[in-house]
DNA sequence: CAAGGATGCTTTTGAGTCGCTACTATTTTC
DNA sequence: GAAAATAGTAGCGACTCAAAAGCATCCTTG
């Protein structure tokens, strides 16, 4: 059968690109469009500090106002509780309800997360590793934030100071502590540990 | 740093759904929407047996109805030209126009492209198995079309019967001839070469 | 060969998204 | 304090998308 010739990065791009297509297409099943899906999962996965409508525009590379109406639409359907942010009197921080967390359980998403969980997890790590790099470069390449977990994060603080199984953590950006549950939330002040931010010189 | 415990399969779902989206953000560069940008891609991919409305619809997941206005959007802004098929007088074949040739140079996609040609080869590689892999899946889940080159489909038949540096090929399905440029082509009768469709009992 | 059904495609219609611009309110900077 | 930046909302218009109805052609089956 002659084995491919080669592996043209073109057939990662279009993979991506129709899987990405398809869970989109996923979305309508529940009422919810797919805008307010990945609305869901955002705000599920993000830590206070991003939990608002700006922090979401920015990681679904929107505007404001279209997450603005993503966000009140959710908020009218009950999915969504908004509420206003003691230090900044401009913001609202967006919590889920309980129905949100039941539609999460039933994502369709999860047939996207069940697939690749018979994959090794040898090979999903190597998974991970390469798209992370490739989103990062392409969000980089257009001045998109990038958005990531504490722990991969520059600002990330750890004080272990004096017993060590019981650790403390804290945000250096902010200077706000952190439990060890929200280290693995996404965060919209993220910047990667390692230097592997090329360019972003000016402005 | 605490390297990260376990790598969920949420993790990978996750780079799969923000790729995606950011792919589709894209598309709005030249004056075309997402969906005109796919249709051009995958009009340039696809062989002469999948360039049409009804085929394109499948790939992408939408109706004939909606695939029809997209690319009669790209006919009338000659991107697209359509001709009637020879065989079947119900059908039309569509081919890339020279301008649609000339944007498929500069399509924002190609940020994707060179992300992903970042990566050393071998690195692609367990990247473009994996994802056929959870693609294959996902949609065999959602009873969507495959779709896949000649060299991996269990339909191509090779015929070197003479020479062997000369050799022949053709679809079994469609008893038809193909050209050695056609075989990395995707088609919408792709059927994978090993049996690792499950399922797929009845209908 | 004729009837019925399947298939390929188009059109229309209506709901709903999205991004843009303009706007208010609060915070920050100077 | 005034000016600039930031968080968010509101309204508008362009446009997508899916559904349904319709037409032409192809394919079966008697």
């Amino acid at each position: 059968m002659k084995n491919r010739p080669d592996v043209p990065e073109r057939a990662v791009a279009q993979l991506i690109e129709q899987l990405g297509r398809c869970t989109w297409g996923d979305a309508f099943a529940q009422g919810l469009n797919p805008a307010q899906c990945t609305a869901l999962r955002y705000f599920g996965h993000a830590n206070r500090f991003s939990r608002t409508v700006g922090a979401f525009a920015r990681y679904h590379g929107t505007t404001r106002g279209t997450a603005s109406q993503t966000v009140k639409a959710l908020v009218d359907k009950g999915y969504l509780r908004r509420r206003p942010d003691p230090q900044d009197h401009r913001s609202f921080r967006l919590e889920l309800s309980a129905k949100a967390r039941r539609f999460l359980v039933h994502d369709p998403f999860h047939v996207l997360v069940e697939a690749v969980a018979v994959l090794p997890a040898e090979r999903r790590s190597t998974l991970v590793n390469g798209l992370q790099l490739i989103l990062d470069r392409v969000l980089t390449e257009r001045d998109r934030s990038l958005f990531g977990v504490c722990t991969a994060c520059v600002h990330l603080r750890a004080e272990d100071c004096c017993l060590n199984s019981a650790n403390t953590y804290e945000c250096g950006l902010l200077e706000e502590p952190l439990s060890e549950g929200e280290l693995a939330e996404i965060c919209v002040n993220y910047e990667p540990a390692r230097a592997s931010r090329r360019g972003r010189v000016q402005a």
